[in-house]
DNA sequence: CATTTATAAATTTTT
DNA sequence: TTTATAAATG
């Protein structure tokens, strides 16, 4: 009894919808209705009379999970499609990990680490076995977190994962396995996961180890957005979950995996009608999103891939405008080119958010930012935020979490340095002092014995006045924010005004740091607990800096700058592509291996399929060297090589902005032109900066 | 001996 | 802008 709201369906996403059970891989190119078509799936289960709480969706973002279910929800006409189990991989396993992680010898009250804590762990350890001090260079920290993260997710052997990935540090392995040893006995003792732990840990759950049973048959029904992007131990993980004849639907798109350095393999999508034998395959090939021309550029650059992509997108919108490939000059160029696009489609009536800008790193928008703000373009940024990242956001976390968990060791070191007098060797006998370990011990009730030992009165561990005082400045904070009932952004608000003397010592704009821990205070006043708050925080952090902006002001439009990885699954009227050039795309950074190179590739796919009516690709010829020669030391840049071919090239309507046109007819021969080129370039930029 | 200060170097993408 | 190493200081 079909529904009528799947009249608005075509052929293959009816069959999605109205699959029934058993396994199915849905490969769905990019813009063919994907969410439309998930969302759909759930709409039909839950109108067959599958309970919501029975159905699991997992999707890459906790945006993407809200978008569909909210999709689910309209398209069955109730008020929401009850509680679907809706999220990331991680966001469901701690869910899953508080309420039946005991027998696993989880506490319930676990904190959450994110890739930063890892690595602070790491290097802690390293510093502990003497590794930092040798007279050969051990990985440092973030290295070697990247070095766990890839093994555990990849579940390959460490010593492989060196050769392969790190080859660099292959002389090191037996160092890496005794800190990695270290590493997660620490983390047990202190109650502490790490995003690998909870993918590892809700394994185990599925597999058994623990309530297995009863966990497999938690879900009737389970979905997967973007498998292209899944690693192994998240297949286990399914696999466990659905049994090989289970009802497990996944979407994915080979062409789009742009995550291998999170150990995401397209095997998974490749090899999953061996692993779930008789899974039904469907394929979206009719792309609703792009016109013509723009979908046939993007096809004629994933065409290059020497990987198979079995599947033509196919589009019935006409379209009359070309690409158009933007040679500039310089980045300056760039920006001003940008910004003359972005105003003038406004004006024709794309509104600044019906656009973005897309770019490989996160600060390759920094010029066209400040740009952007000179001429008064609002606009959020989405992706590389470091917000959580900076030191001084840290800081406050840090304190949030102890009061939390007291036994989160690496929390308290953190925290301890903040007090003048106190570096890494007094904290760590601090640390040792306080008793911050609690083995398998179940805590006692009560106030924490830490915080008892910080409140004021207490005999401290020997150490000068100064100190004492100081540590009794971070007890009293503590013990305001441990109080009964005090709200998270009170928490937040207390520790702000313990920090801020910290920073007035330690930081040369303390008061810019301030105002973050203000914003922090925002983020937490929309939290119901502490609890809540830090794990959001680590598991679901802001996304974007419109996310911290406060309360949204709905009237207020901007203009969307995003990186191409957290663009995707987003489409715009317009789109805008900057740093088209090698180096940039593929990124320097990726250029190590054929796959790597491939894997630029299909980000330059899945930005060019984020376009709907207009598509603009921007190439900066030249780059200025950045902060140490004084003189204007410039490097020519190549156009991106996925965009060199004729069969891409013939697909864009090239441009060359006038200044750019002037360097390309005189190349190369007279280096005065150049630099006179130059000069007036930089010229023309201070003079955008006075005039106009 | 531990901490602070100075100096140099590096810097993708994200749960 | 942050982070590792070296030298200087308490």
């Amino acid at each position: 009894m079909p529904s009528p709201w799947m009249e608005q369906l075509n052929e293959s996403q009816r069959e999605v919808v109205a699959h029934g059970q058993g396994p199915l891989i849905v490969v769905a190119g990019a813009g063919t209705g994907k969410t439309l078509t998930i969302a759909g799936r759930v709409a039909h289960l839950i109108e067959g009379g599958v309970a919501p709480e029975r159905i699991l969706l997992l999707t890459f973002t906790r945006r993407a999970a809200r978008e569909m279910l909210s999709r689910a929800a309209r398209l069955t006409q109730r008020p929401t499609p009850g509680n679907v189990w809706g999220g990331t991989f991680h966001a469901v396993a701690n869910r899953l990990l508080r309420a039946y992680g005991r027998p696993l010898g989880i506490q319930p009250d676990f904190t959450v680490m994110d890739q930063a804590d890892a690595a602070d762990l790491m290097n802690l350890i390293r510093e502990e076995l003497g590794l930092s001090e040798r007279e050969r260079r051990f990985p440092r920290k973030d290295t070697l977190a990247a070095v766990y993260s890839r093994t555990v997710n990849a579940g390959r052997r460490l010593a492989e994962v060196v050769e392969a990935d790190f080859p660099w540090c292959r002389e090191e392995v037996d160092g890496i396995r005794s800190v990695f040893r270290r590493y997660a006995r620490r983390k047990r003792e202190h109650n502490v996961l790490d995003y690998d732990d909870l993918l590892l840990y809700w394994r185990a759950l599925a597999a058994g180890q623990g309530l297995g049973s009863r966990l497999t048959r938690l879900f009737d029904h389970v979905l997967v957005d973007e498998y292209q992007d899944t690693n192994t131990l998240q297949a286990d993980i399914l696999s466990h979950l659905c049994g090989p004849t289970g009802n497990i639907t996944v979407v994915g798109d080979d062409a789009q995996a742009i995550y291998s350095f999170r150990s995401a393999t397209v095997r998974n999508i490749l090899e999953f009608p061996q692993r779930y034998a008789g899974a039904r395959i469907v394929r979206l090939e009719q792309n609703y999103r792009s016109t013509r021309p723009i979908l046939a550029a993007a096809n004629a650059v994933i065409e290059l891939s020497p990987e198979r992509h079995v599947k033509t997108l196919w589009s019935e919108r006409p379209g009359d405008r070309s690409p158009l490939l933007m040679t500039c000059l310089d980045e300056a160029d760039q920006s001003d080119a940008v910004c003359r696009r972005v105003l003038e489609h406004r004006e024709r009536g794309v509104p600044l958010h019906g656009q973005a800008v897309l770019f490989r790193a996160a600060h390759h928008s920094d010029l066209l930012e400040i740009e952007l703000a000179r001429r008064n373009i609002p606009f959020v940024k989405y992706g590389g935020l470091k917000f959580l990242e900076a030191a001084h956001v840290k800081d406050a976390v840090a304190l949030l979490r102890i009061l939390e968990n007291p036994f989160d060791a690496v929390s308290w070191f953190r925290t301890l340095q903040l007090i003048d007098g106190v570096g890494p060797a007094a904290a760590r006998r601090l640390v040792e002092w306080l008793g911050v370990r609690r083995g398998d011990a179940p805590v006692p009730p009560g106030p924490s014995p830490v915080l008892r030992l910080l409140a004021p009165g207490t005999p401290g561990p020997p150490s000068p006045p100064d100190v004492r005082s100081q540590l009794e400045a971070l007890g009293a904070a503590l013990a305001d924010c441990a109080g009964e009932g005090v709200p998270p952004a009170a928490q937040v608000e207390r520790i702000r005004r313990f920090l801020a003397p910290v920073f007035e010592r330690t930081y040369s704009h303390p008061a810019e740091r301030l105002r973050d821990l203000e914003q922090l205070e925002q983020l937490a006043s929309r939290s119901p607990s502490r609890a809540r708050f830090i794990t959001d925080l680590t598991l679901d952090p802001p996304s974007s800096t419109g996310d911290l902006a406060g309360p949204p002001s709905l009237d207020e439009d901007y203009l969307i700058l995003s990186t191409i990885h957290s663009a995707k699954g987003l489409e715009w009227d317009v789109v805008h592509v900057i740093h088209a050039a090698d180096g940039m795309i593929p990124s320097d950074m990726a250029t190590g291996g054929p796959e790597e190179i491939e894997e630029e590739r299909r980000l330059l796919y899945v930005a060019l399929t984020r376009a709907r009516n207009d598509l603009y690709v921007y190439f900066p010829l030249r780059y200025y060297r950045r902060p140490r020669g004084h003189e204007d030391a410039h490097s020519y840049a190549q156009l991106s090589r996925f965009l060199i071919p004729a069969t891409v090239r013939s697909r864009f309507e090239s441009r060359v902005a006038p200044l750019a046109e002037e360097l390309i007819d005189e190349p190369l021969q007279d280096e005065d032109q150049l630099s006179s080129a130059g000069h007036r370039a930089v010229e023309m930029s201070l003079a955008r900066l006075w005039e106009g």
